[in-house]
DNA sequence: TTGTATGCGTTATCAG
DNA sequence: CTGATAACGCATACAA
């Protein structure tokens, strides 16, 4: 209710000490005295002051305590698929340990909100790979402020989280290639960063790396698989990549290689919707192992990657750069987790005339 | 590269004017003669010298540019239902415009991480009703930072942004009794933040606003209506919820409300796996408007609110009480949208023996 | 249009 | 264990 919120000066006058020895009951670095704290305390109480004004702090000290998450597109898109959620969690909880918080930015922001130039960060992490990316990089670099790279391809001495792809899509791959299967068709996340659904060509350029990779570590097990990259990583992205899938001339596939579980959960419904049965008639497989809403009640044998340490890893990294030191690239790996969503190739079946159980 | 990074003090000496004068050439508040800025920005460029620090110019200026999330969930969960998220994109928008920014909090941090009462912050914006909610906001009080709360009971003066949730619903509900339906069930979202699914009996407390508001609603048109709460707001609670219904003893519903687009795409595809058409032998209904993924290729007939305007309406009360003004307590309206989920109730057309194109 | 002076609220540092 | 001092980097009121 004061005119003017109260500052430590005040509490010190009022308990009747040094405004410095005011700032250590608070901050807990130095011993106090049992009874010095309690006056200051009670000062405090009085004059209604609840700590340290995290601005005055945050000059003194040279740190805010923030870290800034570059985010490409708007929220609303960019939170759509849960392996982006689950990562700023991990990423939330990486940052916390350094006690920071995160600070949602955008790239591309024309109006007078806190922009990579002004943001009061310590660092920053650039999530995906936007197309603002390299402009966004050389702004936040003339800061001179420490960056991270999550799944994105940075260049040029910037630390970068990211996942084995190709070894991974070529390992679930093999499972499928195991049970038999010959005949596959792929659907591919994005080709760039606003990309429309179609059949991939054969010199189609692939500018997201994840995409890119994922489709080599396929095409290492079924060098001929027919490619189609769906407009996003959606549900509904899936479905119409799964009819176009399903629709197209030519043998049908016996099994679909999705690169994300939510292409993977629209694939599996298009399937269903055309009347065929998943696994019996054509096997699916996701790509992410982040539980996916809308696949219940069958389960998805997909790639788990470490979505939320991929998230902590960057905290790690921040926090690594932040005190001086250089921060590594890091690479993570995905595991194979079988669902059901999988079983034997029904040409290899078919022949003898009857299915086992 | 430089030991320390220049100041601006540094760049007013090689340019050889004084620091205020470099001062307003970067923040544009006063002119300046064309030359002077030149020479000002060019010794700039020079010392690498990247704009003010902004953490100085916070503590200067008393403000920040910063605005606090309070999720009360982690992350991963509280942005699954899109409802959040868009909300929260309009919020960011709705900050952008008076230059600020989101920062992630979250209400039960333990670890050192920027927390209530030390994030540096100019306002706070609680979302949803988490349990810690009101011992949060006694912190936030403590610190006299506005707040404004979005779809919670924060009750005392504070502003609030809600919905009508209860005409709205009460709104679909009279669509479905125009429809003839007149045996339905509801499906609702928690009764409580760790809310376990079943049905509701009629003395059980239901702690969420929204979540009484809307089954209100739906009592005020079908009185005897049988409710379900499922166990959050996602699809899979809601093929869990739909199979619930349908399995339970009594006349099978022709109608089922549910009180989110993500329970009512569940609740779909429970009906169509129990081998039922949607809407020929059951209409559902949803809540939001958001675009759902996984409901193509049918479309919802549903409440749309106005889920990011909640969130720039948010943005514009903290506007205002940043302005010294009173903020009113915001109340925004859903409106209803037919889509192809809902018909005429089997029963009202059954008798005559003939389905009509 | 430019320069001068002052303080925003804290907290290291170091001497007592 | 406590106190005095000096920045942290900047933006504003005011005078020139």
């Amino acid at each position: 209710m004061n005119a003017r919120r109260a500052t430590i000066a005040d509490v010190a006058r009022v308990a009747g000490v040094a405004a410095s020895t005011a700032s250590v009951v608070f901050s807990g670095k130095t011993p106090v005295s049992g009874a010095t704290r309690d006056r200051v305390l009670a000062a405090a109480e009085q004059l209604g002051y609840t700590g340290p004004d995290p601005r005055a702090t945050s000059l003194r000290r040279g740190r805010s305590g923030i870290v800034g998450v570059v985010i490409g597109d708007r929220l609303r898109t960019a939170f759509r698929d849960p392996v982006t959620t689950v990562m700023l969690d991990g990423l939330a909880e990486g940052v916390a340990e350094q006690g920071a918080g995160l600070l949602l930015l955008r790239d591309d922001n024309e109006g007078g909100e806190p922009s990579l130039r002004s943001a009061p960060v310590d660092a920053f992490v650039l999530v995906g790979c936007s197309g603002h990316l390299r402009e966004s990089l050389a702004a936040i670099r003339a800061r001179g402020i420490p960056v991270v790279v999550v799944e994105g391809d940075a260049g040029e001495g910037i630390p970068q989280i990211h996942l084995d792809n190709r070894e991974a899509q070529a390992e679930i791959a093999r499972h499928l290639r195991s049970l038999g299967h010959r005949e596959v068709a792929l659907v591919t996340l994005q080709l760039a960063a606003t990309g429309s659904p179609g059949w991939i060509g054969a010199d189609d350029r692939i500018a997201v790396d994840v995409t890119r990779d994922r489709l080599e570590g396929a095409r290492d097990v079924f060098p001929a698989a027919r490619a189609y990259a769906a407009g996003g990583s959606s549900i509904d992205e899936g479905y119409a990549a799964g009819e176009a899938v399903l629709t197209a001339p030519g043998p049908r596939p016996t099994a679909i290689l999705a690169q994300s579980d939510l292409l993977a959960a629209g694939v599996i419904r298009a399937v269903q919707d055309a009347g065929l049965v998943v696994p019996e008639d054509i096997s699916v497989t996701g790509f992410d192992g982040v539980q996916v809403d809308g696949v219940a009640p069958l389960t998805l044998t997909t790639m788990v990657q470490p979505a939320a340490e991929k998230g902590r890893a960057a905290g790690a990294a921040i926090s690594a750069m932040l005190a001086g030191g250089p921060a590594p690239t890091i690479r993570l790996s995905s595991a194979f987790r079988p669902g059901n969503t999988t079983g034997p190739a029904p040409t290899a079946r078919a022949p003898e005339g009857s299915a086992s159980a």
